[in-house]
DNA sequence: ACATTAAAAAGCA
DNA sequence: TGCTTTTTAATGT
């Protein structure tokens, strides 16, 4: 039993369950390991539920001229696929490993005779995916102000209100920050410098440092 | 205003 | 050092 890898029981979608249905779902499941870099979720194999049990995945989907546009990043205990099992076919859905990541998988037929089976997972479902579409609710937020500018200030000042400190650290590689807020690398690194010209940050690679709260509250 | 392309500079193992 | 990430500059949409 080299196993000690129940990823059942990390997740908050079927970790209240008795140790029975526990194990019973877990017997559904199998287990895959993926190194960094590698794809995950595909939309030709997304057709079950996919929860991450260590490690990180970022999900993202290409648009027109091919970038990607990042969605959101999941973390152990989080899963995604859930859509899709009830038959919306999300086409350009892509999954990748950010590190060294360990994924369990459902198959969408298992997935509903469970759902049939335990109605508490039925809700726990929904209170789950609700959530969630909060999240996504604050991409939009992001895609729909016009500027990078405001995107940029907007996003630091999230990261103030999260740690009530105006010393700010980027939790993600620029590259991915850029993807994050729908542009470039290029222009991120541009706009990092206008708001360090304007006296509105300091910045030293990662650590940035909100020297003028308020003005950046005005950007727009 | 921003993207793209190319290339230099800075970081990191 | 050799590879990856970030920045700078020139040019395109």
């Amino acid at each position: 039993m080299e196993e000690a890898h129940l990823c059942v029981t990390l997740v908050p979608l079927f970790n209240h369950l008795g140790i029975a249905e526990q194990r019973e779902i877990n017997s559904l499941v199998t287990h895959q390991k993926f190194k960094k870099g590698e794809v995950i979720l595909s939309p030709e194999l997304s057709a079950q539920l996919t929860i991450v049990a260590r490690g990180a995945m970022k999900v993202y989907q290409l648009s027109a001229n091919g970038r990607e546009q990042l969605l959101r990043v999941v973390e152990p205990g989080g899963y995604e696929g859930e859509n899709l099992l009830f038959g919306a076919k999300n086409e350009n859905l892509f999954g990748e490993a950010l590190e060294d990541t360990e994924i369990c998988r459902l198959k969408q037929s298992d997935f509903q005779d469970l759902l049939l089976k335990q109605p508490k997972l039925t809700l726990k479902l929904l209170a789950i995916n609700a959530e969630k579409s909060n999240q996504v609710e604050q991409q939009t937020r992001f895609l729909m102000m016009e500027k990078v500018e405001e995107r940029l200030a907007t996003y630091l000042l999230d990261l103030y209100k999260v740690t009530k400190d105006p010393e700010v650290l980027i939790p993600m590689k620029m590259k991915e920050l850029a993807a994050f807020l729908g542009t470039t690398p290029e222009t991120l690194s541009r706009k990092f410098r206008l708001l360090e010209e304007e006296g509105l940050i300091n910045r030293k690679g990662k650590h940035v440092h909100l020297a003028d709260l308020e003005a950046l509250e005005e950007i727009d």
